[in-house]
DNA sequence: TCAGATATTTTGTGATATCATTTTCTTGTT
DNA sequence: AACAAGAAAATGATATCACAAAATATCTGA
């Protein structure tokens, strides 16, 4: 009966316990760390995190509003599990809600930005070479997300942060596929797109993006109604 | 200093106490209850609402994941100020996801549930009679979630609701001038369209809706940087 | 061996207490 | 009257406690 593993994260001292418990929870969740299915005690987390049940709830409520984690009738918290419909409904919302971003974005495009965003870019290979899935799931975000954070008065980011969550804990098995070369050749297609200026070609290559990045998933779903919870 | 008026709602035997604090005050920024800008302490709902702080805190967390309320840095909670900025972006956001879950909704639509969106179109008439403005935003909303929910695997409410949930503060003083009507021709428009089974219409008519509901109130805007916090 | 009843443990919930900060009020000085 | 300094009150954070409900383990009888 090992305990889940929580992957640690810093803990800077300005941050409150909820804080902490909140961003690890969530970190767990987005890289996968936690499989569909997997089920939770409040008293368990907080044993695991060597904190008290108060912060805990505080965390979890949280993520259950995010839709990240299920807070059941009966007392016990649970990982979601995945569905074939579902899954299409998140993967076709992430589609839609990005390529807006991209474009509430577009004008605000610099060379500067295209810089970052390639540096960072390249930053993945090195992950990939590391096997780090954890390191390069984040830093496939980071790259999403500055583009998207260029629009200053962008509302839009913690909506699409729900979604990865809910995507997070299916979406690692396909990661671990790597495929994710895949995801980074459409990288260079969205830096090509931002360097032109074409905002069309941008939002195709991030459709492409997410699109490839479900496939297999897509496929390896269509075996059962449900994935996830093998145990 | 008259505590801010939160609107009582039912109160069911199995619910936890947190749950009903969320939804208390979930319910009093989504109707606008609270003016943008409105200061707060935990123990100051805790109090107000004769709870003790633990379950607020959970509550106003959520509220915070939700962006409908800000945690600050300072030991203040606070209803967040509305700028043009942030206005344009939440409007926009709304058509693209309302549009969105239209569409996918859209093959599910039956006679059935159109007379059912009509009758509660009908009720909205009703609350105008009544002026009674919060019933009517509650209603307008179930109107429209009636249409989003038919999608069985639909995963768009909650991010659309945080959406309502920011404008809902400021939304407020722009009904409050009886512009409502404009929105239930809009639903006319809505219901036709879905007697027809055109999609593009549909979509049409929820963006007149929501742009509809939000030009008296840019047109507010444009006077400050901010509109709120009058005192 | 297995099903049902009972006892034990575990769990979620919410109030309370404590502590360190921060805010607010008071006071004194210029 | 204005402002700075210090005292008092209020606040957020979190551990702990008590209670009821639920889950799990144990026991009993066929």
């Amino acid at each position: 009966m090992t305990p889940c593993p929580l992957p640690e994260i810093p803990r800077t001292d300005a941050m409150t316990t909820q804080e902490y418990a909140y961003d690890r929870l969530r970190n767990a969740v987005m890289v996968g760390a936690l499989r569909p299915g997997t089920a939770l005690t409040f008293r368990g987390l907080a044993q695991q995190l060597g904190l008290s049940p108060t912060p805990i709830r505080e965390a979890v409520r949280r993520l259950n509003t995010e839709q990240a984690i299920e807070v059941l009738g009966n007392r016990r918290l649970r990982v979601p599990e995945m569905t074939i419909g579902r899954f299409e409904e998140l993967v076709q919302l992430r589609i839609t809600l990005e390529t807006h971003a991209a474009e509430r974005s577009f004008p605000y495009i610099s060379d500067i930005v295209i810089d970052q965003m390639t540096a960072l870019d390249n930053g993945m290979d090195g992950a990939i070479g590391r096997h780090d899935l954890d390191a390069l799931t984040r830093m496939n975000q980071d790259f999403h997300k500055m583009l998207y954070r260029l629009n200053p008065d962008q509302a839009v980011i913690p909506l699409i942060e729900s979604l990865w969550l809910q995507l997070g804990p299916f979406q690692r098995q396909v990661i671990e596929d790597i495929d994710a070369i895949n995801v980074i050749d459409r990288h260079k297609e969205m830096l090509a797109a931002m360097r032109g200026r074409d905002l069309m070609a941008l939002c195709a290559a991030i459709e492409s993006d997410i699109r490839d990045g479900s496939i297999r998933s897509g496929r390896q779903m269509l075996r059962g109604t449900r994935v996830g919870a093998h145990s």
